[in-house]
DNA sequence: GTCAAAAAACCGTCCAGGTAGTATAGTGAA
DNA sequence: TTCACTATACTACCTGGACGGTTTTTTGAC
């Protein structure tokens, strides 16, 4: 039945080319290489290269989308569960944010639109946070606060130390149940 | 001795390719037919396509710094001065955010070390805003959620709205000075 | 349980189109 | 004369995608 893992190895490899040696170095030959299959090989799982991207997007909206809806599942508080899965999610980031920051990259390089279904996590994040029982504007800026910290990550702009970063976690944190 | 504006009209149109027409499309002869010059005048001003996206990120680290250290210093406040005019000037964008945003993609995807100038600038407003007279984990929390809000409008993930974007902007601008 | 046929999962090559950068000859203004 | 270009031509290279094959796996009739 065709191991489902070679599509998320295709993938996989897609984001590290990206994230190493820059969008412009993903080609699909490549991912191919890179993917240990043939050029025809990874052109039958990914008709095109706007294919890969797009399975790069709806691959990683999927992980985060889990990952932040086990969190606050299984979250002990009554206010606030959301944000705190969110901020807890992206500082600790139990998922590969290098796919993140390379598949966002990528779809705006390619093509715009292929950024819907991150669009459509943020939506409901948004509405989440901002029924989550706290403020919703303090809960928008602790959001973007982690937000903040990631764009910093993508372009490696001013990267924090950990005990600087450590306090700012635990500050959010603690207006996240205020 | 050829008007400065020529380089600038020559950055100014490869900022608006990548912003509509995404980084692949940025060419040099797009480039040149954008800025209405010739390939070899555009060669002849950035010699390669490197030294063109390199001069759009000095260019925007340049206005960014000094439309900072302006409202800086123009600034009544004893305290968190810094911080407010970062906030101040990167919500109300008097400078051209797409030149930023263009900027930074360019950069990151043609050769990440072009992204240095703004590091820089990233390192002195950090050190501007740990000494600003209010609590440094504090600053940098409004800090990162001001770069939250720029993530969001780089990839056009969650505009919030005037509003909401409003309640924000004046939490922040009153912590700054608490 | 067998086995042929069909479907799935690949491989390797070729080519048209596009791009960075070079080269060269020329122009008008200061 | 130099500066700041224009206009055109050319090269060397790369890449997406098409295409035609091949091998492996699954299916279903007997």
């Amino acid at each position: 039945m065709g191991r489902v893992t070679r599509k998320v190895e295709i993938l996989h490899a897609a984001s590290k080319i990206v994230s190493e040696k820059g969008i412009f170095n993903l080609t699909l030959e490549a991912t191919a290489a890179e993917a240990g299959v043939s050029k025809g090989g990874l052109l039958y799982h990914f008709p095109s290269k706007e294919a890969l991207v797009q399975g790069m997007v709806e691959h990683l909206a999927e992980n985060y989308r889990e990952k932040i809806a086990t969190s606050a599942h299984e979250s002990q508080l009554e206010k606030g569960k959301w944000i705190t899965s969110y901020v807890d999610v992206t500082f600790n980031n139990p998922y590969k944010k290098t796919d993140m920051n390379s598949g966002l990259l990528a779809a705006k390089a390619v093509n715009e639109e292929l950024l819907n279904p991150i669009r459509d996590l943020y939506m409901e994040w948004q509405m989440a946070i901002e029924n989550d029982g706290i403020d919703p504007v303090k809960a928008t800026i602790i959001r973007l606060a982690t937000d903040g910290i990631w764009l910093n990550e993508l372009f490696d702009l001013n990267q924090l130390t950990d005990e600087k970063k450590g306090a700012i976690y635990k500050k959010l944190i603690s207006w996240a149940s205020e």
